[in-house]
DNA sequence: AGGATAGCTTTACACTGTGTCAAGTGAAAA
DNA sequence: TTTTCACTTGACACAGTGTAAAGCTATCCT
């Protein structure tokens, strides 16, 4: 797994081979079916080695301890768009995977889903203070903030368009707070 | 071209072989590469025949002709936004292919470096009619508006979360006002 | 009418990468 | 000393792409 994430973050979404990882392993390319199914799987289990890794649940722990709604927002998007580039390299292959193969396409729904509910906890944080904008229904709200907090927007801004990872957090906090956050005056 | 056409638009991204693409246009799968050099270039061929057969710069003049910075920027997001879903399966596989191919790659770069045009002129018109944010320099602002409109933003709104076209529409449309249009009051 | 040509078809094959299978090896555990 | 574990080696089936060559047929040209 460590070898197929170095691999991935090498050259993301690329079609690395099972016999490339083998050779980055220092396994027969038949070792490596010993372990993982599948191609696929073997990527699944890479993302969750990841999640385990950076202690994903842990990470985001620290956004629900927010006190007010506003800053629960905030939290969670620093959360999240920080966790976006280490993880980019095998998440983005995933992604790729999706289109072509069913158990990478369930794979990634439930990593998105679970996502979406960081999301959702953030903006129902936000309406239980009275901060979200009118301008949205909570199910608008989530997403809206879904989407600006997806991969691929993270990969438009920083990679595409070259902004460094601080100017890609500073700029999406702003986006969300200028959106979602009722602006009192 | 058809083929591929109804193909990718019934089935987006999923592998369309050969094959099966040569069984709808009914020829054999020889015949296609008497037209076509390889599957990447007929796919090519196939969002350079859409954009003539739905003659996108007719489309995109119509946003060149408004009058404030704003109506153009409102002009813009309308011709483009509207324009996403009609290519939506051939533009979502070629930006599969990108990621695996060289060719796919540059022709996808060069179709949203294109778009990206657009953006970078809405942009100039609403900073000449003084209207641009001051939160934004104008290449910012052109980044944000690019990953707005991206094809993935239009995927994630629309199909993940079940919006309607015209729903998305006018939510775009919404948020590209309060983020990049100065609020005079 | 007769030959050339355009636009196919049919058949066969090389190549790449995935996944399967079976037999064998060597070191550590029991 | 035997069993088990974690691998290796080598072979193969299969799918899909792209290449190659020979043949077929309607239409155009003169």
């Amino acid at each position: 797994m460590r070898a197929t994430w170095e691999m991935l973050d090498s050259n993301p979404g690329v079609a690395a081979r099972m016999s490339d990882i083998a050779k980055k392993a220092n396994v027969s390319r038949q070792a490596l079916y010993l372990h993982f199914p599948n191609r696929t799987e073997l990527f699944i289990a890479t993302t969750k080695y990841q999640d385990e890794v950076f202690n994903v649940d842990n990470m985001l722990a620290t956004s629900r301890a927010a006190s007010s709604g506003q800053q629960r927002l905030d939290a969670f998007v620093e959360a999240w768009g920080s966790y976006i580039p280490k993880i980019y390299g095998v998440a983005k292959t995933l992604m790729l995977m999706q289109a072509t193969d069913v158990e990478a396409a369930a794979a990634w729904d439930t990593r998105m889903r679970d996502m979406r509910e960081g999301c959702e906890a953030a903006v129902f944080a936000l309406s239980r203070d009275g901060q979200l904008s009118n301008t949205y229904t909570e199910k608008q709200a989530t997403d809206v903030l879904w989407s600006l907090l997806s991969i691929s927007t993270w990969e438009t801004l920083t990679i595409a368009s070259h902004w460094s990872q601080d100017a890609y957090l500073a700029r999406i906090k702003q986006i969300t707070k200028t959106l979602l956050v009722a602006q009192s005056e």
